[in-house]
DNA sequence: CCGGATATGGTGAACGTTCAAAAGCGCGCC
DNA sequence: GGCGCGCTTTTGAACGTTCACCATATCCGG
């Protein structure tokens, strides 16, 4: 209400005791009377007192912010605004926010890291996108700068605190669920080898299926994420001459392409069925609904969280790394 | 690399000047001798030092960071991250960051707003997902908390500070360029009435279409934005009795799902002409190409984040507002 | 050669919090 | 009764920066 706002000596001075009692009550309760606590509490209400950030973070010599870099077209695709909306939460929950940037061209993205904590604005970051020789997670421990990365680093992997999503385990689910509901042949469309998730996802179907004795000549289809190709990929492969009479797709966007390149048949029915990966909103809405594999994001921003924060207590500590499990989502 | 960080105390000491005449030379070099500022940047720069962000926060009273407030399935859908990125960006150049919350009851909500702004933390909001009849506005004009809209308010909106993209006349140029490759059925596909921007796009195609002398009837389809939804609504106008030739669509979506709609000819070509809106990724990708309305993102950001600077030296002024024309991206 | 304006740099304090240390106090033990 | 111990509270300082003000040097007209 654009009134001055109050300070921790207001308070203290209202509930007559001193800076550091308050302080304490705020930070430390148990190291003050009940009495003291209720005095200090109301003073604190009535006052509407709420701890300068800055002035904390000053002191504390850490500015309880998370960074995370944003560029533009992320490989996350749809999957980034539900995880920085869990990264959000988790962050907040830990006393902790989460700052955004950007980095212009690769050679200032250093400078940007090396910026941002120098000047205190963040205490550590969260790295997404790894890439399959991503130079960041190295140039990171060298600088002993905390992070966590959002999917496994594919080289030196304990060196690095990761959390990932075990794609293999979701894509061997759909298999599994799949073929209890009578499918034999059951194709894979991804990436094209090289991303490190794609290809743990297709492995994992590649291992359901040889785990049920199904043959897999004919049945795997990579091409690049879009809808368009997507689609012709699909329709080539159900051009084959065993033509499958499912899919297990490397994400959502790659299950869209799917339907539409197996079309309809007369009842309006998909002429395959098609599960996706990520469980995008799209995913529920289309009809008939996609079964989709979910990655468990709160979980795995609450790990990640949790793993950063650690890491920014303690630098030098042995890094920890997390494999959640996703789930798969049935609709049928 | 974990050396303890300079401040200004040690490159005032090593350039043999005061504290202030350092931060003269970083904030007001017009007030330092050109030999000075050489002697304290090469000093700067020989101990790398980064003035601390919390120290000038706190003296300053400001901690130069935006809010911007990342709810789980937000109206902006897939324009979500690319105006994040945009935010991020614009934000950057202007000495600001973006900071990323969440709240997760309405309740808390407005807790959550002042809570950041009454710490400290944040200087002001940037408020996304503007609805009809939107309470936030009104509320943070009452507490005199800056914000800029994205999106412009239905009400009072000139009592607000926000930025807008002209949706109806991004739809109508949709239809003028239509109409002069020779169609005359175009079918609006989009939102039902009520969120205020699917409104202005459906007014302009209707609009343009007076303009030149079209009939709508049989012509507009509302539905639920998914692609499911939207192909079901697009075979409903095309089984009409003047069937459309082509559609404008209220976001990329609607177009996917008419392009699952109208299905293919013989040839594998889609049956009806559909221009989206948004541009976004996909819409390039798919096959053929989409062609789609493309909201000039880093411009809003570079506009909302120079409104909310403002605002925020000037909280009594006068709030401005900055309406944005969108441009048609031809595919074809 | 003086008075006063201007340019440049320096000094102490302040922003609001928490740390480190010490002071006050009640209590039991020898 | 003196002593030490543990619990609660206070005190002074510090985090790193910029503001407000003052000091000194330079310059120019009269």
């Amino acid at each position: 209400m654009a009134r001055p706002t109050a300070t921790i000596a207001d308070v203290a001075v209202l509930a007559g005791v001193s800076r550091q009692t308050v302080s304490n009550v705020l930070n430390a309760p148990q190291r003050v009377t009940p009495a003291t606590t209720v005095r200090v509490q109301s003073a604190i209400q009535k006052l509407e007192y709420r701890p300068n950030r800055s002035a904390r973070n000053l002191r504390a010599r850490a500015s309880h912010t998370i960074g995370f870099r944003i560029n533009s077209p992320g490989g996350l695709g749809d999957l980034l605004d539900r995880f920085l909306h869990a990264l959000a939460n988790s962050a907040q929950a830990a006393g902790y926010h989460v700052l955004l940037f950007t980095s212009a061209d690769p050679q200032t993205e250093f400078a940007t890291y090396d910026d941002l904590v120098q000047t205190g604005t963040v205490d550590g970051f969260v790295l997404a996108d790894i890439g399959i020789a991503d130079p960041r997670p190295a140039w990171f421990v060298r600088r002993r700068i905390p992070f966590v990365c959002f999917g496994q680093p594919r080289r030196n992997r304990d060196e690095y605190a990761w959390v990932d999503v075990d794609g293999g385990h979701g894509t061997a689910q759909a298999v599994d669920s799949l073929v209890s509901r009578g499918h034999r042949r059951i194709a894979y469309l991804g990436w094209p080898p090289g991303t490190g998730y794609g290809d743990d996802r297709q492995a994992g179907w590649r291992r359901a299926m040889r785990r049920h004795g199904l043959s897999l000549t004919g049945m795997a289809g990579t091409c690049p994420q879009d809808a368009g190709s997507a689609a012709a990929t699909a329709r080539r492969l159900l051009a084959g001459k065993t033509p499958p009479t499912a899919f297990v797709c490397g994400s959502d966007t790659f299950a869209i392409g799917a339907r539409i390149g197996c079309g309809a048949d007369a009842a309006g029915q998909p002429r395959a069925t098609v599960v996706g990966f990520d469980d995008s909103p799209a995913a529920a809405f289309l009809t008939p609904p996609l079964s989709s594999v979910r990655q468990p994001l709160p979980a795995v921003a609450d790990r990640i969280v949790d793993l950063l924060v650690r890491r920014i207590a303690d630098p030098g500590a042995r890094p920890e790394s997390v494999l959640l499990r996703p789930e798969l989502v049935r609709r049928d």
